[in-house]
DNA sequence: TCTGGGGTCCTAGGACCC
DNA sequence: TCTGGGGTCCTAGGACCC
């Protein structure tokens, strides 16, 4: 057996946390540049607001509903959730952190017990160690579990956890359920099998297989072995390696001037050179890419993105900041209203099986140190201490954040102070 | 005025090889 | 009329996820 753990409304309950005030008051979190809404309070959606609406269409219906607004803070919404995934790994050896708000764990070792009593208690454990509301599903496969923990939500019955053992119970959970809300049904193949008259989870069980693979491909085959019970999907305690790794960002105004949008890519490139060391990873190539904003139909719209190619493959800020600058140059043409900048690096391999050139003029040895001195710093003293000179300073391509909460648990100005 | 960001997996189709 | 047949590798694009 499997449980899924989903924090509820993730981003909105970690800014409650330490605001008790807003408790009981409706919460959204905005995305970048708050720009949209990316995570809402019960209260929030009972009020109808919906998942990516536009900020500036219900502004003043927040202000009418005392909606409590803020822009997204990554870094308190991380440390809640490593908090979150500890508690959680104190109940069994083996867990799957799946994303931000989410683990499975895997049950095996408790068939005995009482399922339904034990995700009670890790969902106790989780509010009072953390403060944040989790709800359970438990079923036979990670897909079922999946299902399983909607009706958790859904129901609200059983303090918000919910189990599925016998056949009975995967029976009724499958009827239950639409197929546009089985994990792995998007939007196209709901139209396609609604098409064809699958409603339910049920129904597509009943599908013949051949055309589930002809349709759906090998990833609708193995979603159909999921929900008949057979997991079919490889559990994952520690994730693989990245094999692309991204950094774009809209930026906080439209920009024109080739200077301010090379900060930014700058600052892109050496966030994905960091991410690459994290991961001890090495890529030998790196993308740019720079967008106009395709919302503007009055604006000439301009799209371009190249690859530059390394004679070997590197994670030095100092080298793919150096290409990312280089790529730029070919592709930047002014005359353009620019929104968006991003970084991709590509084909990536261990640092350990990096392939030398014969003719490579770069000392790696040395990059390697002041990379690994640039990182214990920043470390130290926050991301930005320690800057590579093309980053630059320019606030012009910044995000916009202008109600970011305090970085409650990471950032020591902000730590509460307790008087006594 | 204003519409997120970062990933994965799979397939089709072109280039190229013998 | 009719134009080999199999491979492999790579890339772009679609679909999905949170």
């Amino acid at each position: 057996m499997i449980a899924l753990v989903d924090c509820n409304n993730f981003y909105a309950s970690c800014e409650r946390v330490f605001k008790p005030s807003i408790k009981r008051l409706p919460v959204v979190v905005l995305s970048n540049n708050d720009g949209c809404v990316i995570a809402r309070s019960d209260e929030a959606k009972e009020l109808g607001i919906k998942m990516g609406a536009p900020v500036f269409q219900i502004e003043k219906f927040c202000e009418k509903h005392q909606v409590q607004v803020f822009s997204s803070n990554y870094t308190l919404y991380g440390s809640l959730s490593n908090r979150v995934m500890k508690t959680l790994a104190g109940f069994t050896p083996n867990i799957e952190v799946y994303s931000i708000d989410e683990a499975f764990l895997d049950m095996a070792n408790f068939l005995g017990k009482d399922l339904v009593a034990y995700s009670v208690q890790i969902k106790k454990t989780v509010q009072q160690h953390v403060g944040i509301p989790v709800s359970i599903g438990v079923a036979p496969t990670k897909t079922l579990a999946k299902m399983a923990n909607r009706f958790a939500k859904k129901t609200k019955k059983q303090f918000g956890v919910h189990v599925v053992q016998t056949a009975a119970e995967i029976e009724e959970l499958l009827t239950k359920t639409e197929i546009g809300n089985v994990w792995g049904i998007g939007a196209q193949h709901q139209k396609k099998l609604l098409s064809y008259g699958v409603k339910t989870a049920a129904d597509f069980v009943q599908l013949n297989e051949e055309w589930v693979r002809k349709n759906l491909t090998v990833v609708g085959q193995r979603m159909q072995h999921e929900l008949k019970g057979i997991p079919s999907i490889a559990w994952d305690e520690s994730p693989p390696p990245k094999k692309v790794i991204c950094t774009s960002r809209s930026f906080g105004q439209l920009l024109t001037q080739k200077e301010d949008i090379a900060q930014a890519v700058a600052n892109h490139a050496n966030k994905c050179a960091a991410k690459l060391r994290r991961q001890k990873s090495c890529a030998a190539i790196v993308q740019v890419f720079i967008h106009t904003n395709n919302f503007r139909t009055q604006d000439k719209q301009y799209y371009p993105s190249v690859n530059m190619q390394l004679p070997v493959a590197t994670n030095s800020s100092s080298e793919i900041i150096g290409y990312a600058m280089k790529g730029l140059d070919l592709i930047f043409k002014a005359g353009y209203n620019y929104k968006k900048a991003g970084v991709i690096v590509l084909d990536i391999v261990p640092e350990s099986q990096v392939q030398f050139g014969l003719f490579d003029t770069v000392d790696r040895a040395k990059h390697k140190k002041i990379m690994e001195q640039y990182d214990q710093i920043n470390a130290l003293y926050g991301d930005d201490l320690v800057r590579f000179a093309a980053q630059g300073f320019s606030k012009r391509w910044r995000l916009k954040q202008e109600r970011l909460s305090p970085c409650y648990t990471t950032r020591l100005s902000d730590v509460y102070v307790v008087k006594h």
